[in-house]
DNA sequence: CCCCCCCC
């Protein structure tokens, strides 16, 4: 069995230039201590020349303590980046991200090959003209850096052309260092007063190949940076400094931070930089989120099919008035979540137009046990990110994933009665619920069986807490009686008549707005636009939400009507059923009828 | 040097 390795690869990688998946043969390792962290340095071959100063990513460390990565091991270096280290003078190191075991060490057996060690002052002009190779560096990165005025650096050939040093590198120990980053976040301008002073700051969440970190400018920096720093762009940065990251403060993956100082330089990179990643998501499938705990931070995808206008409200524990949007997400995965944006990013959200929104760092909250999606500081949202899952998801909504019916997870549960036993109808007939002198509530898993078309959606006041079905007054404007005024506006309210099902009997049912949107898979904007423009598409929408299966709860009175007495029945809440507590509560009930364990 | 991240 013969190995080829890629020969001459280690001399082009070291001199600046590009070796797309170099195959070498591992020599050797030794374990090394870098800020208080395991690194493996390698001895790595090519066959021709030989290297000592290989360093894995640490995330593949496990390699070689598993002995998987073992000596004369031959690789292929899937992913590497060129960084420096300053000893008593600059010397080029080679970080190998990600790698795939060709061969392993015992199947080899040998060294290939008479490899030469390879150092800095091997380089010979010839490899730089035969290969992609970016100028050499300078020897003194930072010497430049004198030259430019204000910190700002407009020219990047400056810095462009030195070596950079991964994120993950910057430590308080060192200062020399030159990043090549792009800026993930950037928050807004804000200010502070407490006794130690006053002042304002933005904060940037930068990342690279190698990692994140953020980086805060106070004050003048603040001024001077603020409109410089634009998201998605990429920048050299240099001369700021390090402290500790406060981690209670912070989702970011790197144990420091950065300040900008007087001497910070910042120099937007021009060229193409596609090896600096741009935001890593972690996307979860919206209808995955029902089973995470509140809390949990974490990333979705999916197009906004509704949005709400703005909401001011003020915090009880503050007194501070704040403004709120809460925006309904969407994805193929057929789940449905609501995401409450705040301040200037609630207010500047638009999603009328059904964008795909895309959320970095997002908590799960639940109140009555309705769980949504809420921005942090630290959340990152985009609107119609040029991401793959984007553009599939763009794809998914527009060629009939709109009209999929989804399991809205927010969907509100009735106050107080997510837990309330269950009951069927034969049961509530039994009990006599409704027949008193007050309304009962009852909760039930039901089909709906039959959904009554007409008038199940009505224009309403505009008027955020009126619900009054508008008069049209035939001439563009709608009359409210209960405001005593007339609007160009309306909002859609629905109001749907149903008859729900049970093994045991049904019940014509009334569900209002939010109920009944939940109980059609639609907003009543939607369905008020389709019954208005498109008839068959909403009677399709109404009829086949038939024999959907809900969790109910309702509320019930007798009623007397023209000498009639009838039982009202109004849903409270419809929910998408949770079979595993479904399940749970039938278990249960057939241990209670058959006294025995199952 | 900030560090609040909210409400029903």
């Amino acid at each position: 069995m013969s190995y080829s390795l890629s020969e001459g690869a280690v001399e082009i990688i070291m001199s600046g230039g590009e070796y797309d998946g170099p195959v070498i043969q591992v020599l050797g390792h030794k374990k090394i201590q870098s800020r208080g962290e395991d690194r493996i340095r390698l001895i790595v071959s090519d066959g021709k020349h030989s290297h000592s100063l290989a360093l894995l990513n640490s995330q593949l460390n496990n390699k070689v303590f598993s002995g998987e990565l073992s000596n004369y091991s031959v690789i292929k270096v899937d992913k590497y980046f060129i960084s420096s280290v300053q000893k008593k003078e600059e010397k080029r190191v080679m970080v190998i991200l990600n790698l795939t075991i060709i061969a392993p060490g015992a199947e080899v057996g040998k060294k290939l090959g008479d490899p030469i060690q390879w150092s800095e002052d091997m380089t010979s002009p010839s490899y730089a003209s035969t290969t992609k190779a970016e100028p050499k560096p300078v020897p003194t990165p930072m010497s430049n850096l004198s030259k430019t005025t204000a910190g700002i650096n407009l020219n990047s050939s400056v810095l462009s052309s030195q070596m950079t040093h991964p994120i993950a590198s910057l430590s308080p120990y060192q200062n020399k260092w030159v990043i090549k980053a792009r800026v993930m976040n950037k928050t807004a301008i804000r200010t502070w007063s407490n006794a130690k002073g006053e002042g304002k700051l933005f904060s940037m969440d930068l990342c690279d190949e190698s990692g994140e970190i953020r980086a805060t400018a106070f004050k003048n920096e603040c001024d001077k940076f603020y409109d410089m720093i634009q998201i998605d762009k990429v920048y050299y940065i240099s001369r700021c400094q390090l402290k500790t990251a406060n981690k209670q403060y912070t989702t970011l993956k790197n144990d420091y931070e950065m300040t900008f100082t007087a001497d910070t330089v910042v120099s937007e990179c021009m060229e193409e930089s596609n090896s600096v990643p741009s935001i890593k998501y972690d996307f979860m499938p919206i209808s995955d989120i029902a089973d995470k705990g509140p809390d949990t931070i974490l990333d979705v995808i999916g197009v906004c099919k509704s949005a709400s206008d703005i909401q001011e409200l003020t915090a009880k524990s503050t007194g501070k008035l704040l403004k709120k949007r809460e925006a309904t997400l969407v994805d193929s995965s057929g789940g449905a979540i609501t995401l409450t944006l705040w301040g200037a990013e609630a207010e500047k959200f638009d999603g009328s137009s059904n964008p795909v929104v895309a959320v970095k760092g997002a908590r799960l909250a639940e109140f009555n046990g309705s769980k949504s999606l809420s921005c942090l500081a630290s959340t990152i949202v985009r609107v119609q990110p040029d991401v793959e899952e984007a553009h599939r998801l763009r794809g998914w909504y527009d060629n009939g994933g709109d009209s999929m019916a989804m399991v809205h997870i927010s969907a509100r549960v009735g106050q107080g009665g997510g837990n309330a036993e269950w009951m069927t109808f034969a049961e509530a007939e039994e009990r006599r619920l409704g027949t008193g002198d007050k309304a009962d509530y009852f909760s039930l898993l039901g089909v709906l069986t039959f959904t009554f078309a007409d008038n199940a959606v009505y224009k309403a006041c505009p008027q955020e807490q009126c619900n009054k079905k508008l008069v049209d007054q035939q001439n563009g404007l709608y009359r409210c009686e209960k405001c005593n005024r007339e609007y160009p506006n309306y909002k859609y309210r629905l109001l749907l008549g149903a008859t729900v099902s049970d093994p045991t009997g049904d019940q014509r049912v009334t569900a209002f707005n939010e109920s009944a949107e939940v109980m059609l898979g639609r907003s009543a904007e939607e369905v008020g636009r389709l019954s208005d423009y498109d008839k068959a598409e909403y009677g399709q929408l109404l009829d086949h939400v038939k024999f959907k299966t809900f969790v109910f709860k309702f509320r019930t009175k007798i009623e007397t009507y023209s000498d009639e007495a009838k039982l009202k029945t109004v849903v409270m809440s419809a929910q998408p059923v949770d079979y595993r507590d479904a399940n749970a509560r039938l278990v249960k009930s057939i241990k209670a009828l058959s006294g025995v364990e199952v």
